[in-house]
DNA sequence: CGTCTATTTGAATGTACTCAAAAGCGGTGG
DNA sequence: CCACCGCTTTTGAGTACATTCAAATAGACG
């Protein structure tokens, strides 16, 4: 591959114009606020207790957030696959010590905005508060939709809803980790599992 | 009383404004978008199945709003108290068919914002694109928070936990919507309080 | 006071958890 | 190429937290 220092734009312009139009110029600027990371599996990008100072794109790859128990046990709370937008939200409006850590689950493209950058792109180009408006919006929508489906349908239907909307996320998410994103323990999804597997 | 026609809007002026400065004109103007309402107890605002067309600010009462399940047990999603808005966000961004039922806990006083108000409101002053963006990330804060609670802590944890953040809404909405909200039953949270009461 | 709804109580039950151990699955090195 | 290691997933037995169902009690309102 040639390019190797040229990072792909592409998806992040391509998600940002789904809901406003940008000039030329104005993606450039956008595109200059934003610092390109590549990761290795297993890279912390924010940790419980530090103060989070970057909204996360990622480009291409996977990424975890989830804080630990008073146990150390992991609970997940969002996964984040290309195109998806990913921060200790808490964390970085206050600017004040965070709970989440945030963790590549593979090989990662990121784009990182860091929050001064963010603000100042809501200064100099107001569609953008627009954007983020909207994307929090559906980001909402979505956090409560989980809270209906944790109380209105069984572990197994979580997991059945979950396998029929992100089936994308089996792929590069270790079990363990989706059992905790839906709130039950490892074992009981294994044998959730086997009980869907023999049944059909 | 006097002033029965004329509506108070210091409180969705005061809490606009901790977000963003308005001008004399631009809070006339927002206020002229705003439609008030006074219902009585068990009034439906919203219901499920039907498309939500305002934004509901609580000026003063109750508020809650909730989905029925395949057995109509109720789940309630969320409650709004003076100074909060509420919405079944999912059917009012994409104007479908929404799941919640919006519901009066007690005699309020509202002020509703159309979806297409509140659009003008954003091409007028796109301060209030701010502004919006501002409270939607602090709802998704807390319903992530939310979820995190019901990922990491006990039914008498979450229990205590409600009783520190939300008193005030034990004093308008009855125990079984808490435990909905809570996601028990509210047998079970019956005896979480007993066995309270008789520990301390 | 009677009626309606909200809350409490108790017994039986079930869904999901804990703990311990075995099996599967890559990767690495001899 | 096989052996071994670490990690993930599966299995099983016993248990606990929370539910269900039924009924009693308490509160609110006309």
């Amino acid at each position: 591959m040639l390019r190797k220092h040229s990072t792909d734009t592409s998806t992040i312009l391509a998600s940002v114009q789904k809901y406003v139009k940008l000039t030329e110029e104005e993606s450039a600027l956008f595109i200059s606020y934003l610092e390109p990371k590549s990761v290795i599996r297993r890279t912390l990008l924010a940790k419980e207790g530090e103060i989070c100072r970057h909204s996360i794109f990622v480009i291409d790859g996977a990424l975890k957030s989830y804080t630990l128990d008073k146990n150390s046990d992991e609970h997940v709370i969002s996964f984040a696959l290309s195109g998806w937008w990913i921060a200790d939200m808490y964390s970085l409006i206050n600017q004040k010590p965070g709970i989440l850590r945030i963790e590549s689950l593979a090989e990662s493209e990121l784009l990182l905005l860091s929050k001064q950058n963010q603000e100042q792109l809501y200064e100099r180009i107001p569609k953008f508060e627009r954007f983020f408006r909207i994307i929090t919006e559906n980001a909402l929508v979505a956090s409560q939709q989980r809270i209906i489906n944790n109380l209105t349908l069984t572990a197994e239907e979580r997991y059945v809803h979950f396998m029929e909307k992100y089936p994308y996320v089996l792929t590069c998410a270790p079990l363990h980790n989706i059992a905790s994103y839906l709130g039950m323990t490892p074992e009981f999804l294994s044998k959730i599992r086997r009980r869907i597997a023999t049944r059909t």
